[in-house]
DNA sequence: TTGAAAGCGTTACCAA
DNA sequence: TTGGTAACGCTTTCAA
């Protein structure tokens, strides 16, 4: 059996109250009682039980974060990013892969529900009115996708297609291909979006091939579509894509970036090991989780704990999630201070904070001058 | 407020030990209470509050998994096939990233253990009797590496270390360098020790480069050292590594594998993407997490979930973890056949689980006979 | 077959 | 400052 409050109030010989009040908040005892209950408790190695805490505070200090597949480099890079923010105002973490089937992600949020005080959803594949049905339940940030009523981060992809198409156009690229993710993808929708009014504004022609899966077979399947196009260059939805279409490219004797250039999406850790080096665009992934958090973390102060309507005896005498400017401020360990500028933040109508952060364009091996034709 | 047991048992009119009874074991009430009761909990989209459950069962249907870095393309493929096996016996998983600190993983089980019915711990980098204080505690399974009480799952670095230097023997190379990762790292050791058998039975010469970062820079960092010895060929201790070799490598104006020759370990995702492709020994990692779960959950089964000794009341009442068989007969999914012989099983004189999973020279563009000196 | 009551480990409130 | 008591939501035992 494990040791809990009543072991450490009996050794101490102090009611079980006292203990919770000694550990909690030292400054609310006498210090003999806070000293022989800290002794008391670090002999028997007391630990309390956060379930059991949760149970009336109605704080888990848990987060839940949902994704589409976590084989994707992108996601580990944004878990982890969340992760260390987490830890940092002491909230463990729920990880949840959907292995890219929307219908899991209900269930998969249902399931972690109450056993978390917030949710990180990373591109949920879902669609909005399923997601939606738990907006009064529980305080959720999404990563990759916007959707009313929850607060979002997001990446400019218009930004990073112009600059994308930009440097195409420069090198004389005039015919484009895009490779399409999923259909269920929000930044999917966005990243086409972005590219067809940039290639719009220069009058580029633009080829786009059909959904394909955001993995390096999806990439590779879509290869042999973009050698029977005009196109010169191809941009992918995102890097596994890109690297697949390169290894399929190459293995029909297309010469990278020669014959075909090819730009991915999300820089991804490997992206510069390939060969040839990936042309990408960047987003912020640690930024991403980190910014997650911290939304989180000022979305669930505003919330009570106990999901209830505003006056409820049980929302006025929860302590709130720490309020962000206490790890902020001057907490555990010391913050690397935002490079002023970094990030767009905003607010929609509703008051809901949109956080869009920047992409830059990284030019690589995988991009060249347009073939003579 | 969230909808409670005592919601639907007002709207059922029954009491809340019916509307338990109903939901938990439909057969042990009445058909009429069971519909009045399911209707009331569709009606008000109950779902029981696994954390309150947990309080008295003892079981929390979750599991914890810590690791040393997402960022390493590993980890993410092992979690991967943990959350498919977990989900399918109805496990929901924590997951904590000890970003390679060894000091943050004991403080990191501990803050999850009361949370979790047992723990698969990846590669823990902490030393051998600070993990073996969790013993009697929780159920653990420990992957990628040994550690005396625990069940594990490891990879045959021996026989992997053999196949590689087989290869590298045949290509005519005798000089060999090893890159060696975190001194904390079990199998590490482990490699290394096969490395160390494999050349020596061979008569060949090996040189071994100190402990690096298991990560493309740690790699990076090492090469030079590595031009720096007669070495015609370099085993890393991981692919990351073996990337990083292979980039400042190139960069150094080697060829590869015309004038080096480099092998890696893992067969990470994008080992094949790489420019040269990397010859690598291959671990399932599929696996490794599927057969953790499973010993996992064995384990599980045998500890009682609330953790006394046997004869305890609680002990004898609560529902053991479902017994792996349920799930492997005929559960919810079809589970795909192991191929007959491909793991290895044993026990060791205590009776502990020790699963050693195969190995698989993967041989790609990396390596190549070895130059004329 | 059902309901009442106890209790899981903790925290919050009130009275002393 | 402290202790007793109630309560969180659920499951289980016991008695009806």
């Amino acid at each position: 059996m494990a040791v809990t409050i009543k072991d450490v109030a009996r050794l101490a010989g102090v009611s079980p109250s006292s203990v919770c009040r000694a550990l909690a908040d030292p400054a609310r005892v006498r210090p003999e009682t806070r000293e022989s209950v800290e002794r008391a408790a670090r002999e028997l190695g007391y630990h309390p039980n956060r379930v059991a805490r949760s149970l009336i505070t109605g704080r888990t200090a848990n987060l839940g974060v949902v994704l589409p597949d976590l084989a994707n480099p992108f996601f580990p890079s944004v878990v982890k990013s969340i992760q260390t923010q987490a830890r940092r105002f002491d909230y463990a973490v729920f990880l949840s892969d959907t292995d890219e089937d929307p219908a899991v992600e209900v269930p998969a949020i249902r399931a972690l529900a109450k056993q978390v005080d917030g949710f990180l959803l990373c591109s949920p594949r879902a669609p909005d009115e399923d997601l939606r049905s738990f907006a009064g339940e529980k305080p959720i940030v999404v990563l990759n996708r916007r959707i009313t009523p929850f607060p979002s981060v997001t990446a400019d992809s218009t930004g990073g297609m112009q600059q994308a198409v930009a440097h195409l156009h420069a090198l004389g690229h005039r015919h484009l291909a895009y490779v399409a993710g999923p259909r269920t993808s929000w930044s999917n929708r966005d990243r086409q979006r972005g590219l067809r009014a940039a290639t719009a504004a220069r009058g580029m022609n633009l080829v786009e091939i059909g959904h394909v899966a955001p993995t390096v077979d999806g990439g590779a399947a879509a290869a042999d579509l973009v050698l029977a196009t005009p196109a010169t260059a191809v941009l992918a939805y995102n890097d596994l894509i890109a690297l697949g279409l390169i290894q399929r490219l190459q293995a029909r004797g297309a010469e990278i970036p020669g014959q075909v250039s090819v730009v991915g999406f999300d820089d991804i850790p490997v992206a510069g090991l390939v060969g040839p080096p990936l042309t990408t665009v960047a987003i912020g992934k640690e930024q991403i989780g980190r910014v997650g958090v911290d939304l989180l973390l000022e979305l669930m102060a505003d919330a009570p704990a106990r999901s209830a309507g505003p006056g409820r005896r049980a929302a006025a005498r929860m302590p709130a999630a720490p309020a962000r400017s206490v790890g902020l401020g001057r907490g555990a360990g010391p913050l690397p201070a935002d490079a002023p500028g970094r990030r767009t933040a905003s607010r929609d109508s509703t008051g809901t904070a949109r956080r869009v952060l920047p992409t830059q364009l990284i030019v690589r091996g995988s991009t060249g001058p347009a073939r003579q034709k």
